[in-house]
Order: C-alpha cells, then sequence, then structure tokens
DNA sequence: CTCTATTTTTTCGAGCCTCGAAAAAATACT
DNA sequence: AGTATTTTTTCGAGGCTCGAAAAAATAGAG
C-alpha cells in the first residue's frame, strides 16, 4: 500500500520534473526550470548538468529574441535528439501505420500499409504488425539500439495495465496481447493504448490551454469512442482502457448496435448508425462493415442540401450524442469538448440537435458555456498521442536509475 | 503546475505516512510500520518518538495475544484520542445532527434535531447549524481548543472545493457556503462534504477489503446519490461533488424528475417515484415533497405479497438503476457496488429487474460477477465518513509544520 | 574602449534526512 | 542463570537540497 518516499526517490522524482519541464516549455533556461519546478537554482543547475552529462539534455544558444536584455544571456536546455528514440505502431480499420519519432519529438522515419483487418486470421494480422516494424528497425540509417520503446495504438478496449487488445470493432478477434507479443519479439518494452486515449493526450500536448486538467475528445468514426482527461490524469476504468462513451444506453431496448446490444448512443451516432437513418433501413437493420469518409462526406453534402432523411439522420445523431453528453456531463461536469473523426466535418449538421439534447440533461444549466472543437482527421492525432506517451514512459526510465539506460550516453563521474 | 520535491517536503509526507499507517491500522508496531511503509526501522523509531513528543501517537503496551512470541514484545502505537478532536454536522431532508469525535475515532458528543429544512428561509437554516455547532462547543465538558476541524455533509450537489453546497433536495435554497459561514463564525477550518461521498469514506473504512480501489455507493432514498471511489480516490467532478447518477438520462423525454427534467434515473428509482408509479399516478405527475420511510416499507411490503402496481413501480426502479448502472460501467468498468438507503431494504424487489437491465448493456458481460451490499440506514454512515474525512485532514495539518498546531502539545527538543 | 549594472549560472558549506549495521532492550525457552 | 530471538534505538555515512556568495556573460554609459 501507501510507500513511504525513500531518500534516493528524491533525486529520481526531481530529475523527472526537470526532464518534463523541458519536454513541455520546449527551449527553458535553468531559471525558469528553477521557477515552474519551485526547486532552487542549485539544485535545477546540479541536474541539468548531470542529464547533460548523460546525454539526455543538451545546451542550445537559446532565444535570440530575449538576448536583448541585459545580464547573462540565458542558456536554452533541449531534450537531446539522439538520447533515445520510440516506435509508434497505429492499427485502424483496413490501415497499419508506423513512425520512428527521436526523443525530441521529431519524425524520423515512418511506413503505412493498407489491410484486410476485418477478415484477416489471427496470426496474420499479428505477423503484418510485426513484419512491419521489423521493416523499420531493420532500416539502415537507423540506430535500433537506441529505440526505447514501442507504443501501439488501436481502436477499441484495452486493458488497463497497457498490454493487450481485449476487442476491438477493427477485427472479429479478441485478446491479442500485442505489447507482449512485441517486447518478445524485438526485445523493447511496449505498450497496448486505446486510440481515443492517445487522441487526448496529443491534444493536450497540441493546445495545452484548452486542454489541460478536465475535457474530452470524442472520435466520431464508423464507432464512437471517447478519450477523457479528468484531473490532469487520462481516465480509464478499473480493468479496461474504459471511457466506452459510445456504448452509454441512450435508448433502452432501442436501436440495434455494432456490439450486439441495444440503443447505445453508437447505435445512433456512428457512422453506419447515421447511414442507416440515412437510407431509411430501420433500426433493426445489420450495420454495415464500413462506410468510406467520402461516403460519409457526401452523404452530410446531401443533408445541408435539403431537409431530407439524411438531415433527420444527423439529428438524431446529434441527439443521441447530446443525451449521451448530458449524462457524462451528470458524472463529471460540463469540460471542454473536441470531436474527431469524418462526422466532426458535419459537426455543423450534428451540433443543433445536441445542444437542444444537452439542455434537456444535467449538464444543460452550462449548455451555452461548452464549446466543441472539431477535428476530421484523427490518425495524425492518434499518432501524435502515441509518440508523446511512447516518450514520456522513455523520460521516466531515465531518471529511474534501477532501468538499463539503452542511450549510447555514460555516467557523468564526479 | 508540477512541483519539485524540497528537502523538507520529505520529513513531511514520511510522517503522514506514519500517521497514516497508524490511523489504518489502529496498534501497529513500529517494526509493522515499517513493513507497510517501505522505510527503514531507523526512520520510524525517530519519525514516531518525534510524533509521541508531540502527543500525537501513543505507545500502548500492545496486543497482549502476540505476546506469546519469543524476543522483545512489540510497543502498539496508537493515535493519541486528545491530540485533537473533530465535529461532524450531517444535514437533511428534514434533520440535523452534529458529533463530536476524539483523534482516535471515539465519539464523544452528539446532538440530534428535527428542523423543517423545506420550508425555512435563508437566515434560519444557517443559524440553526451554527447554534447547534456553538452548543456543542460551549459544553463545559469540551476542550474547545481541541477541536481542529469541521466537517459538514449535506444531500445535494456541492463545489469541488469543499466550500459551498451549490444545490440539494433539501431546501430551495442555493449557493450557500457553509464552509465558509462556521469557518468565519468558529474560527476552525471547515469543509462542506456532500453525503454520498462520505458514505464511500465510511464504507473504505468499515471494509477496506471489499471497498478498496474501485467501487460504488448508491444511495436510494427520496433522491438517488452516488459516491464514487476510483483508483483508491474519491471521484469529483471537475466543478462540483459530481457522480449524479441519479441525473443520468434514463428515457430522454421520460417521467418527471424532481430537478425538473425528464427521464433521469431518479424520476424512475428515487422514493417519490416509486411511490407515483405504485399509486398509479402517470409519469407526469409533480413529485411529493417526502414520502416517509415507514410508508415505503408497507409499500415494499404489500409488493412482496401479489403483484400489483407496487411491484410494477421496483420493476421499472430496478431497470432505471440498471441501465444507468449499464451506462457507469461503460465509462468506468464494473465495481463492487453498496445500495445504501430505505430502498436498499427492498433490494429484493429491485434486483431481479436490474440484472436483467444490466445483462442488456455493455457491462452485461460480467452482470453475474457484479455483486451487490445493502445498507438501509444511510445516517450513520454519512457521519462517520465525515469524521474520518476530517482526521484525515487533521492528519494532514499535523505533520505540515507550516500549519499551527491546535492541540495543547509542544514539540520535542533534540 | 573601459567600467558598471544586471542577469544567469555555478560553487561551496550547512543542515537535514534516510539508511545500514551494530548495540541495546526485553522477553521465551532450556 | 544463560541463550536465542525479536524489537527498538543509536550512530556514523552518504546524499540531497538550500542559501549565499562567487563567477560568468552580456548591455549600456561615459
Amino acid at each position: 500500500m501507501s510507500a513511504g518516499i525513500r531518500h534516493d526517490d528524491l533525486r529520481r522524482r526531481n530529475r523527472a520534473m526537470v526532464i518534463s519541464a523541458v519536454r513541455r516549455a520546449g527551449q527553458p533556461s535553468r531559471t525558469e526550470i528553477a521557477a515552474t519546478t519551485g526547486l532552487s537554482h542549485s539544485t535545477i543547475s546540479a541536474i541539468s548538468s548531470d542529464l547533460i552529462g548523460e546525454g539526455i539534455l543538451s545546451e542550445s544558444k537559446a532565444n535570440e529574441a530575449i538576448s536583448l536584455k541585459r545580464g547573462r544571456p540565458q542558456v536554452g536546455l533541449a531534450l537531446n535528439p539522439e538520447a533515445a528514440a520510440v516506435l509508434t505502431v497505429v492499427l485502424s480499420l483496413n490501415f497499419l501505420s508506423v513512425a520512428v519519432i527521436d526523443y525530441a519529438g521529431q519524425v524520423i522515419a515512418e511506413e503505412q500499409r493498407r489491410l484486410d483487418t476485418l477478415t484477416m486470421p489471427r496470426d496474420e494480422l499479428i505477423g503484418e504488425c510485426t513484419a512491419i516494424v521489423r521493416r523499420r528497425l531493420e532500416d539502415p540509417d537507423l540506430d535500433v539500439q537506441s529505440i526505447a520503446r514501442i507504443a501501439l495504438a488501436i481502436q477499441g478496449i484495452t486493458d488497463s495495465h497497457a498490454r493487450a487488445m481485449l476487442w476491438s470493432p477493427i477485427t472479429p478477434l479478441t485478446n491479442i496481447a500485442f505489447a507482449d507479443i512485441l517486447e518478445g519479439e524485438f526485445g523493447i518494452p511496449a505498450t497496448m493504448e486505446n486510440d481515443c486515449n492517445m487522441m487526448a493526450v496529443a491534444l493536450r500536448w497540441r493546445d495545452p490551454d484548452r486542454y489541460r486538467d478536465d475535457f474530452i475528445a470524442i472520435l466520431l468514426s464508423h464507432g464512437i469512442g471517447m478519450g477523457l482527461v479528468l484531473k490532469g490524469e487520462l481516465f480509464t476504468g478499473t480493468h479496461s482502457s474504459g471511457g466506452e462513451f459510445g456504448h452509454m444506453i441512450h435508448r433502452p431496448g432501442g436501436a440495434l448496435c455494432r456490439c450486439g446490444r441495444r440503443g447505445c448512443v453508437e447505435a445512433y451516432a456512428g457512422n453506419y448508425a447515421i447511414w442507416r437513418n440515412a437510407k431509411q433501413m430501420g433500426e433493426d437493420a445489420e450495420p454495415v462493415a464500413d462506410v468510406s469518409d467520402a461516403d460519409m462526406r457526401a452523404l452530410a453534402a446531401r443533408a445541408r442540401e435539403a431537409d431530407g432523411p439524411e438531415r433527420e439522420a444527423y439529428r438524431k445523431a446529434g441527439e443521441a450524442l447530446g443525451f449521451g453528453l448530458g449524462s457524462l456531463f451528470a458524472l463529471i461536469d460540463p469540460a471542454p469538448v473536441a470531436m474527431v473523426g469524418v462526422s466532426a466535418g458535419a459537426f455543423d449538421l450534428i451540433e443543433p440537435a445536441l445542444r437542444e439534447a444537452i439542455a434537456q440533461t444535467a449538464g444543460g444549466q452550462h449548455s451555452g458555456s461548452i464549446s466543441f472543437d472539431t477535428e476530421p482527421n484523427e490518425l495524425p492525432l492518434i499518432r501524435e498521442g502515441c509518440a508523446m506517451q511512447a516518450l514520456s514512459f522513455v523520460d521516466q526510465e531515465i531518471f529511474a536509475p534501477g532501468t538499463q539506460i539503452r542511450a549510447g550516453s555514460k555516467k557523468s563521474v564526479a
């Protein structure tokens, strides 16, 4: 249970503070770091000199803009791009992509591939993933030793220990321990992340002012997913990645959902549901396997043109999302929302009904003050979140003396 | 933002560990504390000798049962009951109760009072609260100086800073900053807590095995409330006490809820809703102000006797709770549930429909493994939770050197 | 071009804190 | 009475952070 703080934990934690301050701030001077961490200048000086000696940080002749000031100019501290690297794998419907990212967060290599995830047998799916990773690792330009971590993101439910995919809409297969598989194959620590959680992580890095301590990222795609940050931390369920917003019950016994149950939010707001309603196929119609983004955009265009079943379909989606968000807000209070995915591009069609629905719920009091951002393209967000998640892990490993540091660096000698 | 750890924080935190280890374990020996905290024997020895010197802990000639062992017998450490005391105030529908609790957690005085909260004007309600507290503080048997904290719990929504009641079903009044009022009046730090959150706190102290890191306490009373513990911490909303499970939407546009909206879980499962359905008054009927516990018990008895509208009313309540829990489980995954309040005594009537509903939701996969506890009497739980919450605050104040310690104790001199 | 003011960074000794090992204390068993 | 065993305290060593002072590096003034 509650662990006491050992004396040597102190340095560990404060190293952590310094590294994360540098990652957040870009090129802060030692003085700035001292200010944000609350530690003394002497401490920051000692720690950063250690980190530079270990090749984790490097001095960069800093902000020329501010060098107009008097005194001794600040020396910016930056992450040394060569200190380590991470590899991200994003597995989504019929699509697999990997990227290699250096310690400073820059993409240094990538590869993408189409594949038929829905019909692929287990071995083949796993094989494709390991193969694409292996190809990247065998790249002669890459120092394999520097790859410190792999983060794999997938649509669907992952376990709360970030080891396995439990269930995913992109494949009928279940319980694939991707993290263990990749670790076993390549001997590099790996984690298995939920795509929407990675979206949330990315949003926070992109716009820390708007997405700080509490916010919601909702994926409006074939299915409905959610990434939730509460009190500054990624929210996960007790056993799984949790936050299955799409499968909150909107109408008990209602429309047939892809998950086999009835009345889920997704059964009204997922692409297949909007499609089904627009085509007036009835709520019991079996969900179609996939609707292309182009088809969805065409559907939205038609809905904008005339008040027909297409517009009504988007209205129903908005209503379901609104009541769902209302129930969510009853639990966590309102927070900024980012709508991501192809249907976020049709948010103009969704928003009126959504706001009307929210107004009828507990969140309704603040209905006006709730603001929505839209971002139609989810893949870059997911990849970015994966990268930052993996890099944060590496940061932690680096200041944990117990762990072998894989970067080609030697300890400074006092 | 992220604060570094100063050198003097170390002692503070480790003192915290020791105190909370003692509060949890009852009368642990120094060796046991060392084991649970992971700190060395020397450190525990130093800290506990400080704490004893300051009058916070005391040695108690420990477990005679274990003194059969060889070696030097363990000396149990106990909280010194006189180190401080706290005062709890529980304000519920037409009922106000206070208790004074010593540092070891024993009730040393209490007082209860009926009052008409629904019609009472603002000044009077506040006046009643301050008056009952003043009476306790003026008790000649009590050392006023020792009262280190006041915790006030109320049914309804409180703000996330534990300062004010925002809204409550027990009064039409809103936005009463009880914590500030009591602090101003008596000069004793006070907090304003949500009743269901305090239930959850109490459950954890009562049965730490069952209610550890993740669990749900649901109040089935006139209204429906929830206290939620996730990852070992009390879950609150971003702005308010949050966790308004009762106002998640069960059926959009459905039955009229006491909150003025439609289709909330509470509009089917609150006492007034069960009453309304049992009396076949229609879902639009204005909720009655109060139903006595005796009436509810009579209703449950009739429902058990024959399959009439009463039984159907409980079935609907179960359905609403089941779908609500199902949606909640979609977000947080299933967790142990405690049903508290008068209708928890009728859980046999509620459970079948509840389980059936859950089975139709995302939580359904684990439907069988979800276990429910029942506790018909909420008041003792709330009071107990309040006491532990207040005592935990005092624990924190005691190891924070910045704070003036109000207990009559002097620092040990080295 | 030199000197001064200013700001950043490093150095150094002081003061704490935790730890491990050893000693001391307190009991049961023989 | 002596020995084994377990708990608790003592003590010196090693680390860490801090504040103050020194050193470093620049802009502006004369």
